[in-house]
DNA sequence: GCCAACGTTGGC
DNA sequence: GCCAACGTTGGC
């Protein structure tokens, strides 16, 4: 089992959003990142943990705990060319980018917010809180997915 | 809305 | 292959 972050922006969708989707599954489609898609294609598999993050907002942070819902693929919008994330570029006997399925697990019962995540000092090496960050979707150590559910009051243990 | 930190594009 | 210009992310 490996461990991951992906980010959404709440507006657009909120781990909310996962809650009330059938099955609460979601295809994971639209990165657009080379790294972010590497980490999909090579290192997600069905059963890892995920921590959802809603980025972009006024009190940024983790919310809930999902799951890969199913192996990866090859995103289908990207052959939409109504589609926003279509790309001219990518052919279907060769695809560019990649997506997963990822079912809610759990929300939260105390969010887990960036300002917590770089006050503590187990985390300081987390990819998140690292300069510049902006990949979508990045591992995360068993290590810091424990820290991170001790600090949520989650239920659930590793 | 600003802007730092990246990633991508395209001229050369 | 270099790198300037441009686009995007995301905290603040």
């Amino acid at each position: 089992v490996n461990y991951w972050l992906i980010k959404s922006e709440p507006h657009e969708f909120s781990f909310a959003h996962l809650l009330k989707r059938p099955n609460q599954t979601e295809p994971w489609t639209g990165v657009r990142n080379y790294q972010a898609r590497n980490f999909i294609r090579d290192g997600m598999k069905l059963g890892d943990r995920v921590l959802f993050y809603h980025s972009s907002t006024a009190v940024p942070a983790i919310v809930g705990i999902a799951e890969v819902a199913s192996e990866s693929y090859p995103d289908p919008i990207q052959f939409d060319k109504k589609s926003k994330y279509y790309d001219a570029g990518s052919k279907k006997e060769n695809p560019r980018w990649m997506a997963v399925d990822v079912r809610a697990v759990e929300k939260l019962k105390t969010l887990v917010t960036l300002e917590t995540l770089k006050q503590e000092p187990a985390l300081k090496t987390m990819r998140l809180v690292q300069r510049g960050n902006r990949l979508s979707v990045m591992p995360v150590s068993q290590d810091d997915f424990q820290k991170i559910l001790e600090l949520s009051g989650s239920i659930i243990l590793l």
